[in-house]
DNA sequence: ATGAAAGCGCTAACAA
DNA sequence: TTGTTAGCGCTTTCAT
């Protein structure tokens, strides 16, 4: 520890009680009478003391820490589900440590190696690895091992382990909200944006797509559901290639993703077409880049501190065996901006 | 610790020899016969043990854990920052534990007294009350008492807490750079939006930005500097301030941030008026919003990764006494894209 | 080179 | 109600 590090016994021979009762102070664990509580409790304050988390959490149960594994924080809308965490955790007197995954497998094998060396309660990952519609084996591997003594909460999921819990946003939903929109504004042809058949959240979203599409008798063709990254670079792109070879050209396009929908708005202006008056765009997680985009994009949202309160709720409830469901959806909500209008052209 | 926790002694049994030789395997800390080695590092692989970080850092006098204390993770800005570090930190064997503050002083205090609780081996802070020209004195003192124990890193101030190293944004020289450009661009009329007074860094480039301009002949009124939040709300209402009253209009606008200047973007699309033929535009720390803004917005950059490789190994220095300078400058560069041009008026 | 034993700071039985 | 004591899991003398 730190060099002349104060410890209960400091406190305990200035109070002229014993290092138990000031623990006791400490964690109220037991009755102490208020003189030497009043005692303890100056000396306290006196010194600033706070306990050593390191010795605590070496005899509790509990270190009250949760690990937190994001695929990267500088993407808002895991930045906005990480803040939500911290809070819910705040509040219930945990801490929280932060991982970014960053697309390398290795970053995510120490950290999920390191997040074990640390005893945490419980971890949560969003994103990478659980985001795959067919889960990486080795990972698997990795996961079940640690989750026989942490339980694993994610947004994503991982085939074939077993102490993992799961909290996934409803894409069916959120698709059938969407397109219910665009369908009452008029739009018959609409397009599905970004993404990647490899990724299960995006998976889902292209299936509850066509489902959809098809069920109400949307004009379906596979050139309008477009692969690309994430990032605005791939919206750019899958609009280019959409409007490439197009047989009919759509009316509106679903973004996987509000970074994907700026790529399209750019596409857009250099394709001399406006929005929403050419095109309408949606995008998905409703991030602050929906608002500050021109014209305001409209977006799905996902609220965020009920999310957060969830994960970490849940995340404490598995660390307890207290059994909770081990899926729960979250139920999304659209957001409507300037960016979605009727339909221009409505021959089919 | 988590139920059925396998520790060294069980590693030990295992082998066939004293849970000191597995940690002498373990932390490499003393010559083990190849023999003895061999086994033990087998028992380790065979039941993935790794060693329970609190136990260690007990005993150790570092928990190799760094505190990071940052204004709010959604703004990219700090995002970036936390990446760096987290990625530097992870080099050097540290793990970071990260706290949002969110404007929330009663949050901050309790951040900085946990990160104390947990004996990290060095706090660092970006944003917030480091961030005050005036440092708040309760502040102050909370952490002047902290800092006896460990040390304190920030890339703002606090004026009289002796233990704090500081890394600075060079604003003089930002300033200088971007004005250069500008005037070389043959702006002669150029605005300072956005931020407030009371806000250390702002005010240094508010100072640099008068300096400059008077010693270079600029046209310089009160009426061209405006306050305002740090986000793009505030650079809405900056611009639309400006524009109020203005006895010259300016050609170009340095703004706070890149927040705020998206939001003089919108502002200017709302008075008809386009970018950069009539009004340039310049942002402040190059977040991913620069690229995607539209027009590409010409932002000043800091070297994200040196500047998270120079806090940490500033932290680690300072954690081991190694007494490394008390305060170091980052050097900025401007990045050019398509939101600044020559000066359409040239007027004086 | 190796093991026994002490101790890091704290809490929780167990006595008193 | 209070103090004494043992022990959490690990590392590190100190012997051997």
């Amino acid at each position: 520890m730190a060099k002349d590090d104060i410890t209960i016994y400091e406190i305990a021979k200035e109070a002229g009680v014993s290092p138990a009762t000031v623990s006791r102070v400490l964690t109220h664990s037991a009755r102490v009478s208020p003189a030497k509580k009043t005692v303890v409790e100056q000396v306290i304050k006196k010194y600033h003391f706070q306990p050593n988390a390191a010795a605590r959490s070496l005899i509790d149960t509990r270190t009250h820490i949760i690990g937190m594994m994001v695929a990267d924080i500088r993407n808002p809308f895991y930045a906005s589900v990480v803040v939500e965490c911290e809070l819910a955790a705040q509040r219930r007197g945990y801490t929280l440590v932060l991982c970014n995954l960053l697309d390398d497998k290795q970053l995510e094998n120490r950290s999920l190696e390191n997040l074990y060396a640390q005893r945490v309660d419980a971890i949560i990952q969003i994103g990478s690895r659980v985001d795959d519609r067919c889960s990486d084996p080795d990972y698997v591997n990795r996961v079940r091992r640690i989750s026989q003594r942490i339980p694993f909460i994610t947004t994503g999921k991982l085939d074939g382990v077993e102490n993992c819990w799961r909290i996934n946003l409803d894409q069916r939903r959120s698709l059938a909200i969407a397109l219910e929109y665009l369908m009452a504004l008029g739009h018959q042809r609409i397009a599905f944006l970004g993404g990647r058949w490899d990724v299960s959240s995006t998976w889902i979203m292209r299936q509850s797509f066509i489902r959809f599409a098809k069920a109400h008798h949307l004009y379906v063709c596979p050139e309008y559901i477009i692969d690309s990254n994430y990032d605005e670079t791939g919206g750019y792109q899958a609009f280019t290639k959409l409007w490439a070879y197009m047989p009919q050209p759509p009316t509106a396009c679903v973004c996987v993703n509000d970074f994907v929908a700026l790529g399209v708005y750019k596409a857009l202006r250099d394709h001399g077409m406006r929005i929403p008056q050419d095109m309408s765009v949606m995008g998905f997680d409703n991030t602050y880049l929906a608002r500050l985009a021109e014209p305001g994009l409209t977006s799905m949202d996902y609220d965020y501190p009920a999310f957060g309160e969830q994960l970490i709720s849940l995340a404490l409830a598995a660390a307890q065996d207290q059994n909770p469901p081990h899926l729960q959806y979250l139920i999304p909500q659209m957001v409507i901006r300037q960016s979605t209008a009727a339909a221009s052209d409505r021959t089919p």
